[in-house]
DNA sequence: ATACTCGTATAGAAATTCTATAGGACAGTC
DNA sequence: GACTGTCCTATAGAATTTCTATACGAGTAT
């Protein structure tokens, strides 16, 4: 039964945008991404670290350590030039899906 | 390599949005997800038939065979009262998706 | 010491959707 | 009648993403 609190496939374009302004690490993506969406997304680390790699992997993100807000050890990411890209893609991509689902529930 | 045409979760509801004013029989479910949604979604068959199987176990469709258009054998659809309450719940978690997606693509 | 928070990580399960393929039946044409 | 195309349903198998649950290390505070 899984509560499938995300909508597959919105992750990486909130992730991506959690980073449009500056790098984070990862705990702190899943804080920006609850504030930008005003508390509708919770991110649990079981999501949120996957993510992350794939997108690393993929390219769109880079990392590196260092030192968290309260002196912990924390990985950094932050967008690559591809990353960029993938935003803006993701985005225009949302926007036409959000377009044709309003165009659907509004049908009689 | 799957080209997720699709937002994994939106098929359930344009399926029960499809079928919201009458009844209809598989491929005329796809076309009429076409139809509301400007051609933007294609709903190929073998995602349809098992979205179909599924949400008629769960009981939010029941169907019985007959002759299409075309007079050719077709399985029809309809809502059940589960199914119509359903479309509501999946509606307003939509909106709440929608809102929040686009709360978060607004911000700087 | 102890307990708590921060931060990352992974294994395993669950679910949905896609690609590819199949086949039966009707309709139209030569 | 044979052939071809369209309509309609169906399934197997793969791929992917996300969730639950669990773990562990290290800093902080009591």
């Amino acid at each position: 039964m899984p509560n499938t609190n995300l909508l597959q496939g919105t992750l990486d374009l909130l992730i991506l945008k959690a980073l449009a302004l500056t790098g984070l690490h990862g705990l702190g993506i899943s804080r920006r991404i609850a504030q930008i969406t005003n508390g509708t997304f919770q991110v649990k680390p079981g999501s949120l670290f996957p993510a992350l790699h794939r997108m690393e992997e993929a390219g769109w993100l880079s990392s590196s350590w260092g030192d968290s807000e309260n002196n912990r050890r924390a990985r950094f990411y932050r967008l690559t030039a591809a990353g960029r890209r993938q935003l803006q893609t993701e985005t225009r991509q949302w926007e036409t899906i959000a377009l044709a689902m309003a165009s659907a529930l509004e049908a009689s």
